[in-house]
DNA sequence: ACAACCATGTAAGTAGTTACATGATTTA
DNA sequence: TAAATCATGTAACTACTTACATGGTTGT
């Protein structure tokens, strides 16, 4: 489980409160880490139990934004995480799974599914492409923005890839 | 969730036990659904009670294996299934996490891990190219073989791109 | 001062994981 | 025939999702 080491990450890169989290995580983090606001806002009382963050100001209850900030203990927790070892991600991609169904079952229209994935995936693809030309357009000079330069280029490659994909299913669904 | 339909597809394509799902899951759809054993008797039990699937023989208890063939009923249900709407599949990649946290926080060691997983997707992009060359040597002509084709080199660009990534994630993590 | 929205949170349910158990079947 | 393995299953737990609630803040 890495949602409590993505939201240390998120907070050693810049203090926030779980709703700013919540935004970053529909966007940088996001490329490849998933959460809600409530997965998010449980987790932020964990962390903080465990010593790992601490909420600074407005114990004033609900409705009052409380930002948390990464203690020491944090930073050293989310070092060790770094290099732990784990088998690779399980995947679990219910497009495919239709996919292989329609092989076996099919047809059973699927191509308008496949077409609104791809326009999904070429909207994301823009996206990323306008973050690559506003912040990387002079390269990526060190270690850490090479590897966030690297990260994006991941998930770029990640899109064309769906792309791809896609347009060849729909070829075939079509054919 | 997919697990019940990702199910009927493989029992569409063949009848089978637990056990031999189980095993099926480990390959050909396994490249997109991950499911452990457990997982899989529960939800053939739930697939039974919904009058999906049926049990062929010997009701005596464990140890005794049990084959099962899906019903009408259940191929009616997968059709149904595969042309609903779906949100894009949230991504839990933690090697990518990882990849953040060491960039605001590291170094920290990460470019072992990442080596252990350059030579395990090295391996199963070496088992995808030898499916693609058993079984697909000569292209594919029906329509489900084309299909089957189409998720077995999504699998191995998959593959390739995480080979790409662990390598130049290595580059930087060791300049 | 009222409506709309925002930030935080609770509750209940579902999916997935980990650890273990039991009865058959195979093998040494 | 005892040991190892296989197929099925139970139990407890953790992660995630969906629906909703409450108190502040902002705009009119």
């Amino acid at each position: 489980m890495s949602l409590p080491h993505a939201l240390l990450t998120s907070l050693s890169e810049r203090a926030g409160s779980g709703s700013e989290l919540a935004r970053r995580f529909d966007k940088s983090i996001g490329y490849f880490w998933h959460a809600t606001h409530q997965q998010i806002y449980r987790e932020l009382a964990r962390l903080e139990q465990a010593g790992w963050i601490e909420s600074l100001p407005a114990e004033t209850g609900r409705g009052r934004k409380r930002a948390y900030r990464v203690l020491p203990a944090g930073v050293a927790e989310l070092k060790r995480w770094i290099a732990e070892t784990e088998g690779p991600r399980p995947l679990r991609d219910a497009l495919m799974v239709r996919l292989r169904a329609e092989a076996a079952v099919g047809p059973a229209g699927l191509q308008e599914e496949m077409k609104r994935h791809l326009a999904l995936h070429e909207e994301r693809l823009a996206l990323y492409r306008s973050y690559e030309t506003r912040d990387f357009a002079t390269g990526a000079d060190t270690r850490a923005r090479q590897l966030h330069y690297l990260l994006l280029k991941g998930g770029i490659a990640m899109e064309e890839q769906a792309i791809e994909m896609a347009r060849e299913a729909i070829r075939i669904l079509e054919s």
